[in-house]
DNA sequence: TCAAATGTACGAATGTATTCGTATTAACAA
DNA sequence: TTGTTAATACGAATACATTCGTACATTTGA
């Protein structure tokens, strides 16, 4: 059994974030990212992600001064959790329901949609 | 301008649910459909429903002792808004990698399929 | 070498959501 | 009429997330 039974806060998913596209990150580099769409406090972001080592969600080397994290929950996973929630949260179990809503909404790119639909026809084809 | 930049909680999302789904509601009906899931007590549901109020989520007719809440924002604008967060937060932008994670994930049907793409068909031919 | 810069640790303040207890009021039935 | 039931109002406790200040340790470069 995998523990991840642990939902991030809107504040640990940000950094989350980070962490999975640049992959392993000081807090300072993680601190300077986040800067640019937020203005809290370096300390802040530090101690966000000291609660995230506490709570599992990221582990890090202490082997010299300045500590680097990585992540340590799946992305995909985390991104299951998130989306099968809101389908039941939301949209009432309709997975349908919030796709529509999806791309009626974010104008997906037609590039966007023939890959949905290449993704939807190997479903089909089960 | 209608004043929708309201982000509902958790709790308060349960309960527009109810209002959405069952039309204008007493608290004691919504608090037994909650009951169901949770394990709060009749005065939380109260309370929740009231500050809904003070917040302008729901209206309320108190012209007898039962008061009726009612549903004053939108569902589908509510539920365009939660989606554009996650795809915003949790998908980097990309309202196909949601999609997909959706179906992946919850096993739409194949009616369901079927019907996304026809929708996705009407949004190619514009 | 040693002071400035850079880092971590951590307590504490603040904010917001959730929960409940208790007081009070209104409806209703015996 | 009157007491039991069902409702609202609301303060306050609790929980959790976010933010920052400050103390202390380590690194580094003049």
């Amino acid at each position: 059994m995998t523990t991840e039974n642990l939902k991030p806060t809107e504040s640990e998913l940000e950094i989350l974030q980070i962490l999975w596209e640049r992959g392993d990150s000081t807090v300072r580099a993680v601190h300077e990212i986040l800067e640019k769409t937020k203005d809290s406090g370096y300390t802040t972001t530090l101690k966000l992600m000291q609660i995230m080592h506490e709570k599992g969600l990221v582990d890090r080397d202490t082997s010299s001064k300045t500590h680097v994290y990585r992540a340590l929950v799946n992305q995909e996973r985390t991104q299951q959790q998130l989306v099968s929630k809101m389908i039941d949260n939301v949209f009432n179990g309709s997975a349908a329901r919030l796709v529509m809503q999806a791309l009626g909404n974010h104008k997906a790119s037609k590039d966007e949609i023939d890959s949905i639909k290449k993704y939807l026809d190997e479903l089909s084809n089960k």
